[in-house]
RNA sequence: GGGCGAUUAGCUCAGUUGGUUAGAGCGCUGCCUUGACAUGGCAGAGGUCACUGGUUCAAAUCCAGUAUCGCCCACCA
C-alpha cells in the first residue's frame, strides 16, 4: 500500500470491475427494496445537488444490498422539454445559426444528437461518483416503452374524460411561444407603477378614475368594476363610460372582487389578459377581447395606431397618449407581483389560447387520502403540510406545450375542427369511422414534460404492456421502498406521481418520501450559472486549478458584466483552486452535511477533513497489514479473553447500533458521525495504540495471534459499515483482507452488513479506566509543562481492589501510553508534597516532581483544579438544597445528585490538604 | 395575507421521551517528526443555547409572545 491515500486510480479501477461483474443488478432474492433516481435533465452535467442526491440514494442501496434485500436502483434521465430545447437553441446560435431556420424534423434530430452526449456525460459522472446502478434497466423519458405509456395515459384519461381540450386562458411565455403550467410561473417583487386613468361618463357627469399597472391592456377592458356596496358609485352601475383611445363605450358593473378601500375603488376589467379580470367578465356575460399576438404585439382587435407594437412599447405609447389627452391623473411608484417563466425568465402574459387540461378535482382529493392515511410517508413528516395544502387547491393542470421537444398529443384534427384521440392514426380512422380520404393532422403540440416523469415510477417497470410488466418486475418492485428527493418538486413530481401511478395501478408509487435539503455554496446562496457560484462535482473529485475554474464559470455567461464580480469571489474563495478529494471524500461529505434541515451550505473545509478522514483509515490500514501480513491468519482454537479486545469489539457493536438506527431515519449524518467517531477516535486513537504491546508480545504467541485476529476483524466490519458510504477506498482495503480473514466472497459490495452483537459492559469499564488514567497523567504532563517524551515514575496512592486488579493488568499499557518508567502502589500515609496529584475518581496519581517542576506551576495547577470542582460542587448544592427537588424528582435523580455531591466533595478535600501541604512546603 | 422552518463556540452543525460542568468537525493556542498516519499525535482555550415571560423540583429541550433571517403558497387592480 502506498504510504499517502491517492483515491483517483482505485476509484476507477473499482468501479469498471464491479460493473462488469455484475454486482449492481438486482439479486433475484430477498425482499425487494427500490429506489428510482428522480431522471436528471439531459441538460449537460451534473450539479452538487444531484451528486448529494445520488450518494445519498447510494449509501440506501448499498446498505440494503448488503442487508441482502434484492436491490434495484432504477436510473434513467429526462427529456426535459423546454430546458433542453433551450439548450439546443443557444448552441445553434453560438454557431451562427438559427433555429427558425431548422425544421421540426431537423431541429429534433439535433435535439437526440444532443441528448446522446449529455446522457452519457450524465451516466459517466454517475459512474465517478460511484453510483451503484444497474445500468441494463436505465431509462429514458422518451424511448420506446415510455413512450407507448404516455399515450396510453393520454388516451385512457381522455376516454374518462379527465382529459379536455379547449380555450382557456394560461400563462404564456411570449418569447418561448409556449404555454406553462402555474408551477412553471414564479411570481416575483418588482418596482413598477401605478397609473390612475380617467374614463370620462359617456352621458358626461364626469368621470371614473381607474387605477393599473398595465395600462395597455386597456385597449382589451370589456367594463368597469366597482363594488355592490360602494355608494359612491351606486349611481353608476349600469351605466357607460367612454374607454379612452378606443371607439368603445363600455358598461360599469358591481362585482365583489372589488376591494373599495383600494385606490379608487374603480377596476378595469380585461377578461383576456388577467386571471381575476377573466373571472369577473365569465360572471358578468363578456366576451373577452385578446388585444395580443402570440409574440404580445398589438393584435388587430386594437386600434390601428397601436398594431405591430410590443407590449412595452405599447405601454410607453399609451401613456404618452393619455398624458396628452389630458386623462392621465398621477404616475406612482408601485411594489407589485410580476410572474415570469421559471425557465426563460420572460414576463408571463395570461393569454387565451386552445390548450389540453387534465382535471384534477377527483384525482387529487383521491390521493390526498393516499398520504394521510399514511401510505405514503414523508420522511420530515412536517411535508405532509406542503403537500396537503398543493392537493387542496388544485388548479386543472394544463398539459400542452407548444414545442417540439417531446411526447406529441395523440390526437388528430381534420379540417373541420374536430379533434379525435387515440392511440394512432389508424386507430382513430377506424374508431370514428373516417375515410382515407379525410385529411387528418396530428396535433402539433407535445405533452409537458411532468407529464411523463409522473408516470415514471410504474412505467419503468413495463406498465402497460403485460409482457414487459411480467419481464421487469412490474409486481415485485412496485411499490418502490422509498423517494429520495428535493422538496422543490413535490408539487411538479411526487404529487403527480402518487396520482398517476395511483389512478392507473392502485398502487403507491413509493412507500416512504425522504426529502433532503438543497446543496447552496459557502455562503448559503443558490448555486446558479449566472451567479457563477455553481461547483461541478468532478472538480471535487479530480481538483481543479484556480484558472480553469474561473474559465468555467464566466464562459457561458448570460450577463457578460458579472466577470469581474465572480472572477474575483471565485479568487477569494479558492486561492489555490481546488484540490482533489476523490469521490469517497466527496460523498462522506455529502452525507456529513445530511441532516434534516433545509438548506446545506457546502464548505470545501468540510470535504477536505473528511478526506483526512479517509488517509487516516488508509494509514490504520496499512498499520494492520504490516502486523497480520498476507498470508491467511492461522485459525484460533479460541479468543484469549482480553479486555482490551472485547472492549473494541463491544464499542464496534454499539456503533453498529447507532448506524442501523440513524439510517433507518434517514439521519445520514449522524451515521457519518458515528463511523467517523468510531474509527479515528476508538480503533486508531485508542484500540492501536492499545494492541501494540500486545501485538510484539513475543512470550505469549496466543496473545499475538488473538490480538491480530482482532485488528484485521474489527477492521473489517468497520470497512463494511464504512461501505455505503465511501465505497471505493474500503473495496481496496477489503480485499487486502480477505486472504487473511480466508474470506471467499468476492466484492465488499455484495458481503453481508454487520450484525450487532453483545455490548461487554465489564470491558467497556475497564477501558474507560484506562482511558481515564492515562488521559489524567497526559493531562498533568502537559499543564506541568514536563517533556512529553521524557519517562517519568508514577505513585498510586488510596487505590481499591478494582484499581489494584486493573492497575496489575494494565500496567505495561498504562506505562507505554503514558510515557512512564515506573508504576508504583504506595500507602495513604506516604507524604505527598513532593509530587503533583491528579484525581482519577478516589484514586490519587502523584508525579515526584523531583526539582523538575517550580512548586507555583503546581500550586497554580492544583488551585484551578480546585475551582473547577467547587464549580460543580455549588451547581450540586444548590440543586440538593431544594427541597421540593428532594420531594418530587425521582429517587434515582436524587441519588445520582447525592453521589456527585460526594465525589466533588471528595475532591476538593484531597485537593485542599494537597495544597496546604505543598504551601507548607514551601514557606 | 396564510403556512413552514431557522436562530447553540470565530465558522459549519449535532443535541432523542425535559435530568452530570451543553458536544463534534474546521479554525485557534501550546508542546511533539514517538517505526501506521504532519492529510498526523498529545494537551488546551473558546458558549448569557436570539430575546421576554410562563409551566416544572428541574428547560437548549415544553408553552406563549417578541425580534431577525429564510423558504413555500396566495387574484388586490
Amino acid at each position: 500500500m502506498e504510504k499517502n491515500y491517492q483515491p483517483d486510480a482505485l476509484e476507477r479501477r473499482w468501479y469498471q470491475q464491479w460493473e462488469q461483474n455484475g454486482c449492481f443488478e438486482p439479486s433475484g432474492e430477498g425482499q425487494p427494496f427500490t429506489i428510482l433516481l428522480p431522471p436528471p435533465n439531459v441538460t449537460g452535467t451534473l450539479h452538487m445537488g444531484h451528486a448529494f442526491q445520488h450518494t445519498l440514494i447510494d449509501c440506501l442501496i448499498r446498505t440494503h444490498r448488503m442487508k441482502g434485500r434484492d436491490t434495484l436502483w432504477q436510473a434513467g434521465v429526462d427529456h426535459a422539454g423546454i430546458a433542453t430545447e433551450m439548450v439546443v437553441t443557444r448552441q445553434i446560435e453560438a454557431e451562427g445559426g438559427k433555429r427558425d431556420d431548422l425544421t421540426r424534423e431537423q431541429f429534433v434530430e439535433r435535439v437526440w444528437q444532443w441528448k446522446q452526449e449529455s446522457g452519457s456525460t450524465i451516466t459517466g459522472q454517475m459512474r465517478r461518483m460511484g453510483a451503484s446502478v444497474d445500468w441494463s434497466r436505465e431509462r429514458f423519458t422518451m424511448d420506446k416503452g415510455l413512450s407507448q405509456a404516455v399515450i396510453e395515459t393520454f388516451v385512457r384519461l381522455h376516454d374518462e374524460g379527465k382529459i379536455y381540450r379547449g380555450p382557456r386562458l394560461v400563462n404564456w411565455d411570449p418569447v418561448l411561444q409556449t404555454a406553462i403550467s402555474d408551477l412553471e410561473v414564479v411570481n416575483t417583487d418588482e418596482q413598477g407603477k401605478l397609473w390612475s386613468i380617467r374614463y370620462p361618463r359617456s352621458d358626461g357627469q364626469g368621470e371614473i378614475i381607474v387605477a393599473t399597472t398595465r395600462p395597455e391592456t386597456m385597449l382589451g377592458d370589456v367594463c368597469v368594476a366597482v363594488h355592490p356596496d360602494d355608494e359612491r358609485y351606486a349611481d353608476l352601475v349600469g351605466k357607460t363610460v367612454q374607454l379612452p383611445l378606443t371607439e368603445r363605450e363600455i358598461p360599469v358593473v358591481a362585482d365583489d372582487y372589488v376591494d373599495p378601500e383600494f385606490g379608487t375603488g374603480c377596476v378595469k376589467i380585461t377578461p383576456a389578459h388577467d386571471f381575476n379580470d377573466w373571472a369577473v367578465g365569465q360572471r358578468h356575460g363578456f366576451a373577452p377581447i385578446n388585444i395580443f399576438t402570440p409574440e404580445a404585439r398589438i393584435n388587430h382587435n386594437a386600434p390601428e395606431h397601436y398594431r405591430g407594437l410590443d407590449r412595452f412599447a405599447a405601454r410607453k405609447r399609451i401613456v404618452e397618449d393619455l398624458r396628452t389627452m389630458g386623462l392621465m391623473v398621477e404616475e406612482k411608484p408601485h411594489t407589485m407581483v410580476v410572474p415570469r417563466g421559471d425557465r426563460s425568465g420572460q414576463i408571463i402574459e395570461p393569454f387565451l389560447t386552445n390548450q389540453w387540461f387534465v382535471k384534477m378535482d377527483e384525482l387529487g382529493s383521491q390521493w390526498l387520502e393516499t398520504v394521510e392515511s399514511g401510505r405514503v410517508e414523508f420522511v420530515p413528516g412536517n411535508w405532509i403540510n406542503t403537500y396537503r395544502h398543493w392537493m387542496e387547491n388544485l388548479q386543472d393542470w394544463c398539459i400542452s406545450r407548444q414545442l417540439w421537444w417531446g411526447h406529441r398529443i395523440p390526437a388528430w384534427h381534420d379540417l373541420d375542427g374536430n379533434v379525435y384521440v387515440g392511440h394512432c392514426e389508424a386507430e382513430v380512422r377506424e374508431k370514428h369511422q373516417i375515410a382515407d380520404g379525410i385529411a387528418l393532422e396530428q396535433d402539433p403540440d407535445v405533452l409537458e414534460t411532468w407529464f411523463s416523469s409522473a408516470l415514471w415510477a410504474h412505467s419503468t417497470l413495463g406498465w402497460p404492456d403485460p409482457e414487459r410488466m411480467q419481464a421487469e418486475g412490474f409486481e415485485r418492485y412496485l411499490p418502490t421502498s422509498v423517494l429520495v428527493t428535493a422538496f422543490d418538486i413535490i408539487f411538479f413530481w411526487v404529487a403527480r406521481m402518487i396520482m398517476m401511478t395511483g389512478h392507473f395501478t392502485d398502487q403507491v408509487p413509493f412507500h416512504q418520501v425522504y426529502i433532503h435539503g438543497l446543496i447552496r455554496d459557502r455562503d448559503g446562496q443558490k448555486m446558479s450559472k449566472s451567479k457563477g457560484n455553481v461547483l461541478d462535482p468532478i472538480d471535487l473529485i479530480d481538483g481543479i486549478e484556480l484558472d480553469p475554474l474561473i474559465e468555467k464559470r464566466t464562459a457561458t455567461l448570460m450577463q457578460p458584466a458579472m466577470k469581474a464580480a465572480i472572477e474575483q469571489h471565485t479568487r477569494d474563495e479558492f486561492p489555490d483552486g481546488i484540490p482533489a478529494f476523490g469521490a469517497d471524500a466527496l460523498r462522506f461529505t455529502f452525507t456529513a452535511l445530511a441532516g434534516h434541515g433545509r438548506d446545506i451550505k457546502f464548505d470545501l473545509a468540510r470535504c477536505a477533513g473528511y478526506r483526512n478522514f479517509l488517509n487516516k483509515l488508509w494509514n490504520a490500514a496499512r498499520f494492520v497489514g504490516m502486523n497480520i501480513g498476507d498470508e491467511a491468519l492461522p485459525p484460533l482454537n479460541q479468543m484469549i479473553d482480553d479486555p482490551i479486545s472485547n472492549w473494541i469489539r463491544s464499542a464496534l457493536n454499539r456503533t453498529i447500533q447507532q448506524i442501523d438506527q440513524a439510517l433507518a431515519n434517514y439521519r445520514f449524518d449522524l451515521a457519518s458521525q458515528a463511523l467517523y467517531e468510531f474509527i479515528w477516535h476508538e480503533y486508531c486513537d485508542w484500540y492501536l495504540e492499545l494492541a501494540k504491546p500486545a501485538l510484539n508480545d513475543e512470550s505469549d504467541p496466543a496473545r499475538v495471534q488473538s490480538t491480530r485476529r482482532t485488528l484485521a476483524e474489527v477492521l473489517e466490519q468497520a470497512l463494511r459499515l464504512l461501505h455505503p458510504f465511501a465505497p471505493f477506498i474500503t473495496e481496496e482495503i477489503w480485499q487486502g483482507l480477505r486472504k487473511p480473514l480466508s474470506i471467499q466472497h468476492d466484492y465488499i459490495v455484495t458481503a453481508a452488513w454487520p450484525e450487532a452483537g453483545a455490548i461487554d459492559a465489564a470491558a467497556e469499564g475497564d477501558v474507560g479506566w484506562l482511558k481515564n488514567v492515562i488521559s489524567g497523567i497526559r493531562s498533568a504532563r502537559t499543564e506541568l509543562q514536563l517533556p512529553p517524551g521524557k519517562p517519568m515514575p508514577l505513585l498510586v496512592q488510596q487505590a481499591d481492589d478494582s484499581d489494584r486488579s486493573r492497575l496489575i493488568r494494565f500496567n505495561q499499557l498504562i506505562k507505554r501510553l503514558a510515557r512512564l518508567e515506573s508504576i508504583d502502589l504506595v500507602d495513604s500515609s506516604r507524604d505527598s508534597s513532593d509530587c503533583a496529584v491528579q484525581l482519577c475518581g478516589d484514586l490519587r496519581l502523584l508525579i515526584p516532581l523531583a526539582g523538575l517542576v517550580d512548586i507555583g506551576e503546581e500550586l497554580m495547577r492544583l488551585t484551578k483544579q480546585r475551582e473547577r470542582e467547587q464549580k460543580g460542587l455549588d451547581i450540586v448544592e444548590k440543586k440538593l438544597a431544594n427541597e421540593r427537588f428532594i420531594a418530587n424528582a425521582p429517587a434515582t435523580v436524587v441519588e445520582k445528585e447525592r453521589t456527585r455531591q460526594q465525589e466533588h466533595q471528595a475532591a476538593i478535600d484531597q485537593l485542599d490538604q494537597q495544597l496546604e501541604k505543598m504551601r507548607q512546603l514551601r514557606s
